[in-house]
DNA sequence: TATAAAATACCGACCATACGGTTTCTTTGT
DNA sequence: ACAAAGAAACCGTATGGTCGGTATTTTATA
């Protein structure tokens, strides 16, 4: 965190905090959640077990972690592409599409946060309730620009896009929708 | 299912079977795969491990089942509208909404194979892609009747709208999109 | 039609393993 | 010196899976 100094230290805490909550997020989507372990996270980072839960002292709090992490990370995404539009109306729908939507049509397995949101939390009541009342707060928090039910239909659609994307269902005229839906 | 004399009881094989995948996707929506587990299984439908285990040989296996039996009724309460549909045009996006979202507000007791669908796909690669494939050839299968781009963002928005109800985020107008949906 | 045989449905004890978690110890940074 | 980072050995348990047995149903046969 703030320890970012230069100095040359063989022990960097916090990177391989990083590289763990990257990892268990990767064998997640690319594994599904039973996989998640913390043999593996280890494996994949290249740390022993031990070393994963003086990290994390439990999965569920791992879990949780990684959870929270694809939160802030989408909701960063999302606040950067709204600095830099310039219109206020819908500013927060097109942000919300361009981070929902991925471009790289062909692009492989991206490291999407917002499909570890979705495989995590429509997998687990508890995490289904946590990013029920964070998407609620973040609707509420763009109410004034984006409350039109047409740009609430816009969203359905990015989501609904988004399913269809993540499981390989190919869209013919995605990128037309696309346009379209930004136009509105 | 009843759970009396030991396996004295009548042998209805066809009923168990049944019970037993219900049951196995009933632990799936409300705890999550992992619970999933063939103890969990037997005792929701009051049976031994070896007797779940009679019926489906290995967790994958029974894992599948429910997810073509979860296909299975999805297609077949799809057929079922489509064939109240006088009107040809949009049959089948019509049966879609109504197959996807639920018209209960307040029933919490979603037996929805729609959702058995998702929360397994989405956790599972090889499902993803039994998905994709299903999918696409029911797309193809209502090509005549449902290929505009218009009635796809129209089924994108269902899908979404399930993935918000799912979450329980809940959207204030979703009866009125809902009509406006099933008018176009 | 009666009955023996084969197949099916199901039970219950067992096994190996992998997982989450605890504890103890060693290394490293300041 | 001291605390944090991480390794390593260990433990109880739950799980997926095996196996051999028993009751019931179906089929074949006489």
């Amino acid at each position: 965190m703030e320890t970012g100094n230069a100095y040359k230290r063989k022990k960097q805490p916090e990177l391989v905090r990083r590289a763990l909550l990257d990892q268990a997020a990767r064998i997640t989507l690319e594994q599904g959640l039973s996989k998640v372990t913390f043999q593996a996270v280890a494996d994949a980072v290249g740390v022993t077990k031990g070393g994963v839960m003086h990290h994390f002292a439990t999965k569920n709090a791992l879990i949780l972690e990684v959870f929270h992490d694809a939160m802030a990370k989408f909701e960063a995404e999302v606040d950067a592409a709204m600095a830099k539009d310039p219109v206020s109306y819908g500013a927060f729908t097109r942000a919300y599409i361009n981070a929902t939507i991925s471009l790289s049509e062909k692009g492989q397995q991206e490291f999407n946060s917002q499909a570890t949101l979705y495989v995590l939390m429509l997998g687990d009541r508890e995490l289904r309730e946590l990013w029920a009342e964070w998407s609620n707060a973040q609707l509420e928090k763009h109410a004034a620009t984006d409350n039109t039910e047409i740009l609430c239909m816009v969203r359905l659609v990015a989501d609904g896009i988004w399913l269809s994307d993540f499981s390989g269902i190919n869209i013919s005229d995605k990128k037309s929708i696309r346009e379209r839906l930004i136009k509105t």
